[in-house]
RNA sequence: GUGGCUGUAGCUCAGCUCGGUUAGAGCACCAGGUUGUGGUCCUGGGGGUCGCGGGUUCAAAUCCCGUCAGCCACCCCA
């Protein structure tokens, strides 16, 4: 294959313009419904230092990181010097989140409010296998507190990606919530180590799709048997209906993240998010840096998650010596769409121009560029029709990219001062006086 | 990373089981029917080294091996 590929690399796309209609009209009301909680945007850049990436994500989400290869001398001494690891041949890398170029922002700035909340939109980049929802370029949407361990913070990201949610129009989404010291009081009363709590919890999240035996026996195959059938039992029971107050109720190391979570769920019930919360005692989230609430949303027939978030109070912590507490929530932009697109949810999205000006070839093009300006001038998205084929041909253009009028300049029109508009979708054609022409088409658009 | 499915025209696909002249269809595109009128209709046309590489064979889109890419499920995530 001489040919150079004409597709974009594995797991990214171009966007043509029906799409980047739609990406649009999810990113409009996310940013202003965001804004409406009062958050402020925050833009930081593509690249990193992997000092700031590395070591955030757990052992697999370094794997993920896109790394910038060293330059010309720098390159080159690497190179030289054999066997250059990873580390040596790079010192940069894609932003793989928006969380962490949060926390180093908030750790450079001291002048940022000591309850900072701001909201970001931009493409993270992970080197992950594409599927279906899943890209290695993408977008999230991300809204986050820091400098407050209130519950009010808390409560109000969940408030937010729920709003967000209502206002693209669904309904039915859940919240799946969990504490990240709930999990561990589990994990330790099974009498399993804290390294099992993640391979336990991976087996355990299937209890829905392979059932409690099919649980058992891959937890016997990690080697959890005794502990993971106990954390089985345990957290069965935790899913019974009140068992958060139960657990609440009791003493010892369940007691404070199981009151943390029903105050949650208090505070939240009078907000956006108030039914969508569900305590999900199975719920546990790959990214190292939660230490407090965690959160996910589901929603019926999406396989992988629209979003997630957490409390994770001690990563600002790791680029400056205080800590400062923060919370946030993400949306995942290609999730929400993909959602959207199975059901049907976008309204009419309108591209491109109302009017197509035509013109015979014996119009000067400066008349038409005049005549052009004039209708955008009263707020028509105009386009000029650059050469001047025979009339068939330009309303076939007309037609092929959905402009709803044609106005056709000719000498008997430029004569009487006058334009022809065609409503292509009617059919109808009218001459109207040029200095009309705008206010005609506005009305019938 | 594991398992499965699919790669044939710009797009959606047929043909492959059982190898046999110039590889087809619909849509899209171009031209004409209509030199100031689109969307319907009619006629004609351009466009394919059958993903790539190798093997078997007199002969490969078709059979075999490899490879790459895409999709689906799992895993993980947004």
């Amino acid at each position: 294959m001489s040919e150079i590929s004409t597709k974009p690399p594995s797991g990214m796309r171009d966007f043509l313009a029906a799409d980047v209609l739609r990406r649009r009209h999810v990113l409009g009301i996310v940013q202003r419904v965001y804004e409406s909680f009062g958050f402020v945007p925050l833009e930081t850049p593509t690249i990193e230092n992997l000092s700031t990436l590395l070591g955030k994500y757990g052992p697999e989400g370094d794997q993920l990181l896109y790394r910038i290869l060293h330059r010309r001398e720098k390159l080159q001494r690497a190179l030289a010097a054999g066997n250059a690891t990873e580390l040596e041949l790079s010192d940069e890398g894609l932003r793989y989140d928006l969380t962490v170029p949060l926390a180093r922002v908030v750790a450079n700035y001291r002048e940022l409010p000591a309850f900072y909340k701001r909201y970001a939109i931009q493409p993270v980049w992970r080197a992950d296998r594409p599927g279906k929802g899943r890209f290695r370029e993408f977008y999230q949407c991300d809204v986050d507190i820091t400098g407050t361990t209130s519950v009010v913070a808390d409560a109000e990201v969940c408030g937010a990606v729920a709003a967000v949610l209502h206002a693209l129009g669904f309904t039915e989404f859940s919240i799946q919530t969990n504490h990240r010291e709930l999990l561990r009081a589990f994990v330790a009363a099974a009498g399993l180590l804290p390294e099992q709590e993640s391979p336990a919890l991976i087996a355990l999240d299937k209890l829905d799709k392979i059932g409690r035996d099919g649980v058992l026996q891959e937890l016997a195959q990690k080697g959890l048997g005794d502990g993971g059938a106990r954390l089985l039992t345990a957290l069965e029971q935790a899913r019974q209906p009140d068992a958060l107050a139960t657990l609440a109720a009791s003493d010892g190391p369940f007691r404070a993240p199981a009151l943390a979570l029903q105050t949650l769920f208090a505070t939240a019930a009078e907000g956006p998010a108030g039914k969508h919360l569900v305590f999900d005692p199975t719920l546990a989230r790959g990214l190292g840096y939660y230490t407090g609430p965690i959160f996910e949303i589901a929603v019926a027939g999406l396989a992988g998650s629209m979003g997630g978030g957490g409390r994770y109070d001690g990563l600002i912590g790791m680029f400056k010596k205080q800590a400062v507490p923060a919370v946030g929530f993400s949306l995942g932009l290609e999730r929400v769409l993909l959602v959207m697109e199975e059901r049907g949810m976008f309204p009419a999205l309108g591209v491109g121009p109302q009017v197509l000006l035509c013109r015979m070839a014996d119009v000067p093009a400066p008349v038409a560029v005049r005549i052009a300006s004039q209708l955008r001038a009263a707020g028509l998205r105009v386009e000029v029709f650059a050469d001047t084929p025979q009339m068939g041909k330009q309303l076939a253009y007309a037609n092929a990219i959905g402009a709803p009028f044609a106005a056709i300049l000719g000498q008997a029109e430029l004569a009487a001062g006058t334009l022809a508009i065609k409503d292509l979708r009617a059919g109808e054609q009218a001459s109207v006086p040029a200095v009309d022409a705008a206010a005609w088409i506005a009305r019938r658009c």
